[in-house]
DNA sequence: CGGTTCCTTGACACAGGTCAATGATTGTGG
DNA sequence: CCACAATCATTGACCTGTGTCAAGGAACCG
């Protein structure tokens, strides 16, 4: 009960699960929203594209990785979701999907029925607003990984990576230096356009220099500063 | 006039601007939203990365690139705003703008206040599902370009820049398959992730290979089919 | 018409892709 | 609980695409 109180104070849907509780201050209308929550076991599909959206989407535990539709073939992830992040944003207008998404190992999901959002957006100015944030915010996300694809080398993109992984379990109140790896190397890669190979070198690299430490999926970061400075380029 | 309705049919705001003209069919309340024109100099800003957003704003002719913010350095462009598209979309919900939008040579555009867009969105709920499906849309067009740069080398991605930029002056009616370039190779290059002497070394080879034609800036497609099986990487 | 900026092309270097072999980790059934 | 298999990760050697540097040529502008 306190523990699923605390999940919910810490993810992204919380302004919209309990519009009355963030205006008032008080837990009355807390269970007002009806929230569905799913298993997906790892390599299953919570959605793919095509699929008729019936509920916004959020990663309890886990990882979800959010494929681009069109490409069949080496798949495009355009987003890993880490706990108490949302899914399904960029689909918000249209009724069907243009990604699919898989869990990267098993993964617990908050749903939230769209018609209910939708009822929420419009009985409070202050939600749908909130939602426009948050898709404006995902799309803000994808143009800081494009922008460090297109002009970062491989080094920075890991160092980059580990930064941001680390920020974001952080967030969630984790130890804040060290994190776990859902995803395989194969993954990483895709993510950041380059090869596993290569992401073994860089962590290898990384390691080597003292900034991290890896073992299997279990990261540490040892030197948060400089790891950035390497990020932004500058310590070449 | 009549040029101006014109424009504005195949403008990305038409039903922004026109609601009740959408709704009915009838122009009785073309006029109902105050619309500003500006025009911005090559190389000026419509705004910058942390100016407050006033506006909504459509490109009417020209070109404009829209910067991403922090990138002080060498400019990461996210996206050419072609005649009948829009700007400010990512910076929907904060006050502040994250992007910097430069002129790549002189335009004019269409500004409508954001106030107005809120009222228009309270008014009509397709108003603001139009304008949450144009978020979503330009967040889409992110996207692509992400996949398209992780996954595809220089030839692919020139190719596949010709075919959008084909495509994207097409819809607006112009000649099928020839358009003029507004940006340098240069602002290409940034765009794609590439370097400008690469850029002309593509353009060279596809020209080399009859598909396209290239004098200074201004580019005809004489193969569109061939030219889709290189930006798909079939033809290698 | 001359200066400036932009574009093209070549030669060369290097980051990262590719291929291949080995070692670590995880999961499964006896 | 162990042993085996399967998957995943690491590392090395080599090769290719693209960046880098530099020189010349075309287009644009006053």
């Amino acid at each position: 009960m306190s523990e699923a109180r605390h999940d919910c104070a810490m993810c992204g849907l919380h302004r919209i699960c309990f519009p009355a509780h963030v205006a008032s201050g008080s837990d009355r209308n807390a269970n007002a929203v009806r929230i569905r929550r799913t298993r997906v076991a790892y390599g299953n599909a919570l959605y793919r594209a095509g699929d008729r959206i019936e509920s916004l989407y959020m990663v309890r535990s886990g990882c979800i990785k959010e494929l681009d539709g069109a490409d069949t073939d080496h798949d495009s992830i355009a987003n890993f979701c880490l706990p108490g992040e949302l899914l399904t944003l960029q689909s918000a207008g249209p009724a069907c999907s243009r990604t699919t998404c898989l869990a990267v190992e098993a993964s617990f999901i908050c749903a939230v029925p769209w018609h209910i959002v939708e009822e929420a957006c419009a009985a409070a100015p202050d939600v749908a607003s909130e939602l426009i944030n948050l898709i404006v915010k995902s799309g803000v996300a994808t143009r800081e990984l494009l922008t460090m694809i297109r002009s970062k080398e491989a080094l920075q993109r890991v160092a980059g990576f580990c930064l941001n992984m680390c920020a974001r379990v952080q967030w969630r109140g984790h130890p804040a230096r060290e994190f776990r790896l859902g995803m395989s190397r194969e993954e990483i890669a895709q993510y950041l356009g380059l090869r596993s190979e290569t992401i073994s070198r860089c962590f290898s690299e990384l390691a080597r220099r003292g900034l991290i430490s890896v073992r299997a999926r279990r990261v540490q970061v040892l030197a948060p500063g400089e790891l950035r400075t390497v990020f932004l380029g500058e310590g070449l």
